[in-house]
DNA sequence: AAGCTGCCCTGAACGC
DNA sequence: TGCGTTCAGGGCAGCT
């Protein structure tokens, strides 16, 4: 399950390998993966096809190339081709003649590119999803409110496509604001893990950082957000943060930077895991400052928790 | 505003 | 062995 950091990886690796180049062709394998372009597969087609790529950005998990057209380069980008990888997406750069994937669904054939050493590019770019929860649709570019750019990525272009104008930005954008998260989380009257996994105030937080944040910081996942203080917000935006750039430093490394991985579990270190899937086995910080406490799973939201109920007590005032 | 449920989907890991 | 059930997850619609 790529969370932020995997997606972030992605991100890199495309803008690497895709930008500047032109769609040449669009091959639709599974026309679900393109639930989400309501005006179905052949306008999709017709959009993306002979767009070049001018930039690749992303905020929390979604993520975006930035088409304009090949023959009218310069003019102001009005749409972007969208990306979303769910549960199980995967995008990848690879040789138009290698196998076809199981789940391939959406295949986009690239102009001829050569990389800095003049060795030529893989000429395929590949969306393949398993469980289809993830997919792929051509999207209008708005400005954005704040006047700041849309999500990080190479370029400033205060654009952010009609579909991600309600995600929040996320803790890895530098337009993030810890004071304004920190004033609309007061503003919430619920438990912090929900306001950690709600899109719209924070965005590219999943069940696993969540917890690993969490647990990082200090905090009951029904800590009452109300009650936050400054120090406390900057404690779990810290946390967030530091969880976050570790998995991306190690993703970053890890992959083969031909192939823009994006499988799920390899940005996930599980020996690095200190809370999530740990149930009945010893918190790391209890264990170094002496105690044995076992960390606990609760059901939460329709999904699992893992805590330390030493070091994350549950409050009196708790929001469910 | 907030928080439920259900849906989308596959495949691994179970129980019998 | 084989068939059934359960679970996992993000995002969103639709409801209370």
């Amino acid at each position: 399950m790529p969370e932020l950091p995997e997606v972030e990886v992605v991100r890199r690796g495309l803008a690497r390998w895709v930008t500047g180049r032109t769609i040449d062709a669009v091959e639709v394998l599974d026309p679900r993966s393109l639930r989400r372009h309501v005006d179905g597969v052949e306008d999709f087609t017709g959009t993306v096809a002979g767009a070049r790529v001018s930039d690749v950005v992303r905020r929390g998990k979604f993520l975006w190339m930035i088409l304009e057209d090949a023959d009218a380069p310069g003019d102001s980008p009005h749409v972007a081709l969208m990306a979303h990888l769910g549960m199980s997406g995967q995008l990848l750069i690879e040789e138009p003649d290698a196998p076809l994937e199981k789940h391939l669904k959406v295949r986009l054939a690239l102009s001829p590119a050569v990389d800095d050493d003049g060795t030529d590019l893989p000429g395929d770019l590949r969306f393949v999803d398993q469980r289809i929860f993830g997919g792929m649709f051509v999207a209008d570019l708005e400005a954005t409110p704040d006047g700041q750019p849309g999500g990080l990525g190479a370029s400033d272009l205060p654009l952010i496509p009609h579909q991600a104008a309600h995600i929040a930005r996320d803790p890895l954008d530098p337009a993030f604001s810890v004071d304004s998260f920190h004033d609309r989380l007061r503003g919430r009257r619920t438990g912090l893990k929900r306001a950690l996994l709600d899109q719209g105030l924070i965005s590219g937080i999943g069940n696993i950082y969540a917890d690993e944040a969490l647990w990082a910081a200090g905090f009951h996942y029904a800590r009452p957000t109300d009650t936050m203080r400054r120090p406390d917000t900057r404690r779990i935006i810290d946390a967030v943060t530091s969880v976050m750039e570790r998995a991306l430093a190690a993703g970053g490394t890890s992959f083969d930077a031909l192939y823009v991985n994006v499988n799920g579990a390899s940005g996930y270190f599980a020996r690095d895991l200190e809370a999530y899937g740990r149930e009945g086995r010893p918190c790391r910080r209890c264990a170094a400052e002496g105690r044995t406490t076992l960390l606990r799973r609760e059901s939460f939201m329709n999904r699992s928790s893992y805590l330390c109920p030493y070091c994350q007590p549950r409050p009196r005032n708790a929001r469910p």
